[in-house]
DNA sequence: CAGCAAGTGTTGACGTTGTCAACACCGTGC
DNA sequence: GCACGGTGTTGACAACGTCAACACTTGCTG
């Protein structure tokens, strides 16, 4: 055994640990996607960190604080994949049908960060100004798409954020009920995502004659 | 003051409470419908009741029991309003809007509620019986529809599992949108869901030559 | 009618959790 | 070289879900 029993020389982790907030958020969201929402304790994941259990105060007003830096990232993270599926394609019809699977697909894929997102455990009358910004980023990436595609005369050319809007609902809820567990009525999840973007599309598609 | 300190004559309360079970759900849903989920403490609605703290467990193995019976009610009460709708129309098309507004008006009009049938807090790998019944029956209502409204040749000919999950998804959508607060960027909540209920019908509607 | 068993409700206690207050350490600027 | 704000720690507390042990009540069996 080591004689010092104190005054450790060079101890491993300064006092300081240089970057707790990043560290706490990356801890926090592992444990989340490992664990779910309800999960997650703040004793835990300062105990992961290597720090104790209240540290995260010097960060975090409280544990809601905690669960709203967690969105913000999850929106920006899904702002980031809807572009990329956009942007991938070529700016059409098929692009903005791989939008749709985008957003299904990171739901389904990062449920409990999803469900973090919508779930009614942040916000609730409280609103974090920075939260907003990136839930409204990942809502711009939709209508930028949808106006493109108005402009093309792809989609009817109507109110852009009332339609928005119903695409968003509709990629919502399909993502919700697949992560609740609500699907098992219908086949192949692949195959409702495939009906239910093409009917999507018949809905809000322009039929004027070109 | 009473000289009477112990054994007082007939108590107000009997030992045995008589349907307890009934009025700890009843208790339940108050609380959850006022403070919401979060806030729902089994000591509280103990005291509320006049019962002590862990009378509950003789009626409920635990928190999430109770709460699976309280969604197990919830979809009871969506069938019914909407079966409601349904009837009251003519079983045609407006019939089938009032259903996708009864839906939405259910989710609005009882948000906590709500958010404990879809909000994970019940199921999560664990299946009882009674709730898969009653969530069925509800589904139910919105495939009768449908399937009626294929065979008068206004909603396509398509597989009606997928076509009813679709429409629930998008109705779905719209409620947990409104819940969660998101829709604050549209205009009125009332136009969105007209908008969205007229483009889903648009997306399904069977367009062959009669 | 005696008594016993099952059902129902109570009290006490335990471990866990989020959070506050008070204190300790660290780095920087005067 | 020293005061100070930022950062991390320990101790404590109330609230919560839940278990175990006990008490009352009702209804059945003999």
């Amino acid at each position: 055994m080591s004689p010092a029993k104190r005054a450790p020389r060079k101890p491993p982790r300064p006092y300081h640990h240089g970057n707790l907030r990043r560290a706490l958020l990356d801890e926090a969201l592992v444990t989340i996607r490992a664990e779910g929402v309800e999960g997650l304790t703040l004793r835990e994941i300062g105990a992961r960190v290597g720090v104790s259990r209240t540290a995260l105060y010097r960060h975090f007003a409280d544990k809601r604080a905690l669960l709203t830096a967690v969105a913000t990232e999850g929106f920006r993270t899904l702002r980031e994949q809807l572009v990329s599926a956009w942007d991938a394609g070529g700016h059409d019809d098929a692009a903005f049908q791989a939008m749709g699977v985008a957003y299904i697909g990171f739901a389904v894929a990062n449920p409990s960060h999803y469900r973090v997102m919508f779930g009614g455990f942040v916000h609730a009358e409280v609103h974090d100004p920075e939260l907003e910004v990136e839930a409204e980023g990942a809502f711009q990436a939709l209508v930028d798409a949808l106006a493109a595609l108005q402009r093309d005369g792809v989609m009817r050319a109507e109110d852009i954020a009332l339609m928005a809007t119903h695409v968003w609902s509709l990629v919502h809820g399909v993502a919700t009920l697949a992560i609740d567990g609500q699907l098992h009525r219908t086949g192949a999840f692949d195959d409702l995502v495939r009906y239910s973007l093409a009917r999507l599309r018949t809905g809000i598609a322009d039929t004027r004659k070109a």
